[in-house]
DNA sequence: ACTAACCTATCACCTTACGTGAGAGTCAAG
DNA sequence: CTTGACTCTCACGTAAGGTGATAGGTTAGT
């Protein structure tokens, strides 16, 4: 039969001979023998189950449950791998919805022209065609795209009341700062603006609070609440994030 | 100013205290005061940061870079937002290729249960479980792992042409049921059904002659060569019989 | 048989981002 | 002044090994 040193295994299989130490610490893959001076050697059987396991790690299955896979005969593999691919979407849409966030994030960062609020104030439905171009280098297409329409839709008084709508927001958030971001009256407020962002375009928790963090590192959105009152940026922030908590 | 101890402080940002002693061990987020007792007290700027970290926490960025990217006023951001974006991006694309793994193997699991009850045995998937004891009976248990071992290693287009394969045989076989089984034509196509059978495990004279037997006995198999042809069962028997005698 | 070069063994501490107590001190309320 | 809630500082545990330190084993060439 065929006889591996340590390091000719973990050659073979392509990892350290750390990790074969570990493998046998924790009994997932003992030596077939250990010589007189404790040496380790491996033989093909012990080969052909590295690689098994390495086929479920490459998974990103614990070492643990590999454990159990191999060793018990009547282990439901499909079940098992049922399950992990569950897992694995989630992972995935968690990751997806993490890039979303950055690129959330950056398009906010490149927008140092206009932000958010300077770009719908004063713009009545006709004008947010003729500032679409000028956005769709800026912002994300979708959501320009899903943000125009929805504005587009809108009759004129109802643009109004939207436009208007901010400013009220401001001031008595303004009205409330002697309060703590977390207040009561204060998340009413807060309420009012998410509902009042919800007009140009679906918000998720982790947009909102990318639109916190804006509001408190972007000089722009800073500038145009502090207009309200000094530091409104960064009470507003608070409240915000902690609204998300609860969305 | 706000005055929160670690509990409060806590509970606003929906963190454990423990997470605050470590910040506060790790240098990302020290409270303003530090009472007599040792106590810790935030105020707004405290929770204004934790809410910083907390976003880029989000982003799974590691509390060394959040340090580095709160602390150092000249940090590139939007650098470093593109740099986790890339690094977001490939993990995405590895937690893709780990689901289509996954689908790969559980289809051939599927694949080689499935076609293994309807080659060997023709039965439906239903009756394959109740099968499988009574072949075990029949046929020596070793045989039976040997050929789901190797089943178990062919690639799924491996599979499919072994299944095309057997196929492609008995409609051949079928189309020369006017010769006699001895004939070379009929002969050739019996080495292919010889070389198929090779698939599964290691054949024998003894074993071919076997299964020759089997298959005219046996109601299932009979039933399964007979869909091709009346009396295909017979036919290939008789054929490879008298191939055996050659092997 | 001797030595250099290489291989292997067993500790044992380090890594991330905290969880989970242990034991002791502190604060606000009754 | 006691009770109960809160807080403090150790300090060990997690997963899957990395990275030495120190000591002993094996092998090839001489």
């Amino acid at each position: 039969m065929e006889k591996f040193s340590v390091k000719q295994l973990a050659k073979l299989a392509g990892v350290s001979v750390r990790t074969l130490h570990h493998y046998d610490e924790i009994g997932l893959l003992k030596p077939a023998v250990r010589s007189e001076a404790k040496y380790r050697y491996y033989n093909g059987d012990d080969l052909l189950r590295l690689q098994q396991i390495m086929f479920y790690r490459e998974l990103d299955i614990p070492l643990a449950q590999i454990g159990e896979i191999l060793d018990s005969k009547d282990f439901n593999i499909h079940e098992a791998l049922l399950q992990h691919k569950k897992e694995l979407q989630k992972r995935k849409k968690h990751v997806s919805e993490l890039i979303a966030t950055i690129d959330n994030t950056l398009k906010q960062l490149k927008n140092t022209k206009m932000n958010y609020n300077e770009i719908y104030k004063g713009y009545s439905p006709e004008q947010a065609e003729a500032y679409e171009k000028e956005a769709k280098e800026r912002w994300s297409s979708d959501r320009v795209e899903e943000s125009k329409q929805r504005v587009m839709k809108m009759t004129k008084s109802e643009w109004e009341a939207v436009q208007k709508e901010s400013v009220d927001i401001n001031i008595e958030l303004a009205k409330l700062m002697h309060l703590s971001p977390q207040d009561e009256k204060v998340q009413t407020m807060v309420q009012r603006h998410f509902n009042w962002i919800g007009n140009f375009y679906t918000v998720t928790p982790e947009i909102y609070r990318g639109l916190a963090n804006m509001y408190i590192t972007d000089e722009r959105f800073k500038a145009n609440y502090d207009k309200y009152a000094e530091g409104l940026a960064e009470f507003l922030s608070e409240g915000m994030i902690y609204f998300a908590r609860a969305i």
